[in-house]
DNA sequence: TATGAATGAGCATTCATTCAT
DNA sequence: TATGAATGAATGCTCATTCAT
């Protein structure tokens, strides 16, 4: 019956927004606690549902972060093969990828960190070992997989951006895996910033700052 | 008399082995499960000593992950220094510095990881508020200051040498501080690198790379 | 709705039932081990229900000690303020006093005696010094002045009643505060008669003797 | 040899005098903290000798205790029953312990109320059942009958002038006994009084106060 | 003998997760 | 479906007591 197929749209619609609720909510949670530090009662406090509720939704605490970290590495990678595709010179896309990469760590806060840095955590939850390649002992999940083949998009997206910048002459011939890697250590070491900051950076200027360093360097150049 | 100075003498150096032992063990316990999921008892089965005796030797579990960041920075500093004076070009200073850090880093495993990582236990454990420039509420604590007295000591030294790079000639006019803001950034981040590394790199290599990227940029220099 | 009312009834009534089956089971164990003995271990399993439902209940075991205590000295007031009013003799009410007082300490059993005399876990718990007079050094419990208020309130019933009898010339003419300050010690050290009492008095035999001594004294009076 | 002798003689009043150092120390600390919070840390603290040390004095915490209380006891008999034979009238020799009670309890600060009060503890320690006449269930302990004997010396003795005072005609046909409880009752319960004292008495005040209302009471005699 | 060091057993409290309604 | 209630398994920390010198 149509009305029926209605009924359950609406309530299909309304799990889908209450769990998007709940998403939210532990992202801020997560952010200003860290994983291990944040309680399923907090993130029940923020999202004002119920604990038992968050665990309908959620198999557990760790499920829910997962789905974070997921969320947001999807984003990102729509994001960064959308840029590596534009119609542009390689540096004007190295540039915008900057960009975009600052204002996302800005905006996604601490999760990215808690994600590269609460490494124990995170092979629990992920059942990845991040350092030692190592593949989950328990079988349950085969979430890593799904992870990597995201990062692995993302890095080889701007990896082909650098080489078709050496290839147009635009970048002088580098391995364009290891200038990917630098300029990935730059925006993650710059995100990370530690508890040292004077000044404080708008996106534009980091932007600016980073792209600088990473096209010329600090030596100077003979001319 | 000489036979109770001896027998002092090597207690004492006895304790002192053991709390180094201890420290040992737990920057070990720390480096695997981060500081919220690391438990005493891991770090007093790692030290072969019981739990009772690690609060033998420190007051808590903040202030034993606290003695290990403060020590991991005393002797960061002190070789950063000890480099920053070298009889040598800035260029050369700066790759000294950025193979000492690379290997520091890697020696110190996940300390500094965590350090910078776990934000929310760290507020706690040191009293500071990393984020926000924020200094401690209860005065308990004078640690921060001290930290932020090291970090500072060691960003000087690094601008220092960048300033003599560019008052010399070796480097373009830029702003010291900021170079020494992207160095920083591409080393933590060089060493936070993510989920992706076919390839490992030696530590000679990873100097090779930062150093190279560094002073030289992407882009390629008209000649 | 009247059914949800009704399960909301029920779940309140539940709730409240819960509260006082563990203030109980807590008042018991307390009344055996005292404050620092009895472990909230020994509570859970007197009520039969989880450590952590306990804590579901009470935020801390000093918090439930101390609403064992605030529930006693309420009801003592209520009854006492109640017989002080009564339209009677002063001797009469007095009497009345000494037999409440008597078989409420009994049915109390060591809550009183614990309050009394675990001093110093009674100035962390209430955060008031019994000894020194001492408002709490820390504010955030405002409970110690609820405690003296009540206290007083008791004393100062009392105390009425002996003026009302001097007034009325059934007493002689002494302090009346002095007299009270005479009636409460020989009540409590009559409780908390030491370990040496052949026989057993009930609480009328009780009533009895106090009375009888604090009315007559020992000295034969001429006559 | 005599001088082994003296040197023996020495050593064993050198024990004496620290083992008596040590009890004044735990002394104190019980006093201050009641016998559970009390910690063997506190004592050797405040004995300024090692915990190690106060072990080969005594075998355990209540073994220290419990010589205190014996001590007390001890000195508390042999006053009275001092005091008892006085050629004095019985008023007198009443008035004369009330003195002493009083300011021995005063003097002995908690420790009296300890010994009363933390009824669990006194169990373990004593291996008595104060409340419940229940002799001691693990043997190793042959201490309470010794207690037991002090307190009814005790007791008699103040029985025996109470007695004499009413063959004397002094104070009028009581049971002795209930009496001396009541004199009792009102010892303890005067020196244990409660957090509400807006006077403090002198010893020589309290004693004409409880000597005052003992022999005469609160009742008008017509004369 | 005196003591610094070591520890097992415990304790209050927390939290992810499950259950019953 | 949503949730208040319940709990087992930790976890940081303490302390009476023992050990080794």
């Amino acid at each position: 019956m149509k009305k029926n197929d209605l009924r359950a749209e609406r309530k299909l619609q309304r799990k889908r927004e209450n769990k998007k609720f709940i998403l939210e909510a532990a992202e801020e949670v997560f952010s200003q606690k860290g994983y291990s530090q944040a309680t399923v009662d907090d993130i029940s406090d923020e999202a004002q549902f119920s604990k038992a509720t968050i665990y309908r939704y959620f198999n557990s605490k760790s499920d829910l972060f997962s789905e974070i970290v997921m969320d947001s590495f999807l984003e990102a990678r729509e994001n960064l093969l959308r840029i590596s595709k534009k119609n542009q010179s390689a540096a004007e896309r190295v540039e915008e990828i900057i960009h975009f990469i600052l204002s996302y760590f800005r905006s996604k806060k601490n999760i990215a960190r808690i994600f590269l840095m609460e490494r124990s955590s995170m092979k629990q939850i992920l059942g990845m070992d991040i350092d030692n390649h190592v593949m989950p002992i328990d079988s349950k999940q085969h979430i890593p997989d799904d992870y990597l083949k995201i990062i692995k998009d993302i890095f080889e997206a701007m990896c082909k951006i650098i080489q078709e910048g050496i290839d147009s002459g635009e970048f002088r011939e580098v391995d364009a895996r290891e200038a990917c890697l630098i300029l990935g250590a730059m925006l993650r070491g710059f995100n990370f910033k530690g508890p040292l900051h004077e000044k404080e950076y708008s996106i534009e200027q980091s932007t600016e700052l980073v792209y600088s360093f990473f096209l010329n360097g600090l030596k100077k150049t003979k001319d």
